[in-house]
DNA sequence: ATGAAAGCGCTAACAA
DNA sequence: TTGTTAGCGCTTTCAT
């Protein structure tokens, strides 16, 4: 019977009907049935998150996204592609089926076919933290070039004219805007950049500061380009006796629970995970909820850019 | 047609048959929609995964079953309850619409009555680092007992006599049998245990460390029962100036990445979530294909207890 | 504004 | 061993 008209908030339904179903769902505590609805075609009540893993900055997006979906009544299937693409890939197409309302994407690097795909079957699509590549979907990103640029320019400040940019992973996009960022403010004053962007083990960020400790050159000012790179080179410098700051200014991308508690408290440029994913959840219900009803008219594309914050502790060489 | 029997490899089925069946379907990329299968009663190749949070533990749990997830061809819907009990029941009550094949769940207190009803319909349900209140479920945990008493009587060992016992959450069942070691080890070496299990913020912690410091009686050693007391111990005993393991020796009870670059590295009582994470998954995986098979027989209830680890860093006084 | 009928893709039960 | 029939619970279309 028409239920459906009710539940599906149809107009052509008579006020005294309306009631009248109300109570009757209310009293015998009725719920569509996810798996009828969907077999006609519709989205189940579910949003995917995909993400590279679940990492502190990735938890903490998930819980973010899953609160605002919790608000909006739907559940987060959430997948980790263990950073590969072609994980991403396979995991795009198996969350497919479960015909998702809509998909959060941190993306690993996929080619964005199956992305497309997903958009063109009317699947509202929003990038977070990364853009995506392929296709043109909504993105909140941080803005990492001006962050590393500020944090640098903070060194640059304190006098250091041999900075060095230690990190890894530059393939990766985020990673790569920060070591633009570093560019930028080494340039800006006319310092040379000291690049040593391939440094993803203890051993490997040991001898490089085994190397330092050699030159006469020694950078005197390092700035790391995320959470892993900071916590290597703070251990290899502590191996290596290393004094933080005295002999080696940091400044590291990305915060965490610790960089307070550390022999030298870290001085980071700190990003709000909580704050985009939020964010990009609630644009992406946006497009949902629009969609549902049926005004795509609303659907622009947006881009939203989010600041970072400089978090002065000791490392610098500020008190 | 029969293709159906194929699919859910049905006994009668001529060989030919099954033949030409599956090359139709690779070549036509087929795939059966799994909304229809859900209205007809079967559950959906997903399985559910309760935590209270996602932080490093439970993520690196969630890493580990999303694998075995995968191995069997199933996705992972993940819920975090924010260490509610409400809320995981609320979340399980929404994650049963999704008619999963099998529950995972890190209780965060819920009574029960709603993991009965799950069961009762027929899912299978594994605890995981906790046990479920009110049901008779399969149960994966570590011997935090155990553990617990192993890391107090290394302090013990060091010929300590006034250990203290630092944490909070004492109503999880976790932090409690930690405990109830740590009440063991001393009891047994005829010690007197020294309990402040109700330290959750960084005020509290100093001013327990001030009043140690204080106090001419003070402990000498102090165990902690959780990795945030761990981290809040040392920031306090650091801003109070105290030394460790000169001062104060310390043992914290779970191991965490930068345990090992903290001014004075960390010992700890580590356990693995990936082992058991795994390990519950492997074992949800096998009940859920026995009563796929049809020998619900064989689906007598386990319990797996895994060890801990001590490992020793500076913290203790060794070295 | 409401009801009746058909069918989404699958599988359980029955018939051949 | 295979094919046929019916129906899971919903929504869409058409008729009232």
């Amino acid at each position: 019977m028409s239920v459906s008209r009710v539940i599906n908030n149809h107009p052509s339904v008579k006020a005294s009907t309306r009631a009248k179903v109300m109570k009757a769902i209310a009293k015998t505590g009725y719920s569509p049935n996810d798996a009828a609805r969907m077999l006609k075609g519709r989205t189940a009540r579910t949003i995917g998150l995909v993400v590279p893993d679940l990492s502190d900055f990735f938890s903490s997006c998930f819980h973010a996204v899953q609160e605002v979906a919790i608000r909006h009544d739907y559940q987060t299937l959430v997948v980790a592609t263990g950073r590969s693409a072609a994980v991403e890939d396979r995991q795009l197409e198996s969350i497919q089926k479960h015909q998702i309302a809509g998909l959060l994407i941190v993306t690993s690097g996929s080619d964005g076919r199956r992305l497309k795909l997903l958009q063109e079957s009317g699947i509202p699509v929003v990038a977070l933290d990364r853009p995506a590549h392929g296709v043109q979907a909504d993105a909140v990103l941080v803005e990492n070039r001006e962050g590393a640029e500020q944090g640098v320019r903070h060194l640059i400040e304190h006098g250091h004219k041999r900075i060095a940019c230690v990190g890894f992973d530059s393939g990766s996009y985020t990673v790569r805007e920060r070591i633009e960022g570093y560019k930028l403010a080494m340039r800006g004053a006319g310092l040379k950049p000291i690049l040593s962007t391939d440094v993803s083990t203890l051993e490997a960020m040991q001898a490089l500061v085994l190397r330092w400790a050699a030159a006469k050159d020694r950078p005197t000012a390092a700035f790391t380009v995320k959470r892993i790179s900071s916590v290597l080179l703070i251990q290899a410098l502590h191996h290596q006796k290393l004094r933080v700051p005295q002999d080696i200014a940091v400044v590291g991308f990305d915060d965490f629970e610790l960089a307070e508690v550390l022999g030298t408290p870290l001085t980071v440029v700190r990003q709000s995970p909580t704050e985009i994913a939020r964010s990009a959840a609630e644009l992406l219900f946006k497009k949902i909820n629009a969609l549902r009803e049926g005004r795509p008219a609303e659907m622009q594309r947006a881009k939203m850019l989010f600041p970072t914050d400089l978090i002065i502790r000791r490392s610098c060489g500020c008190l």
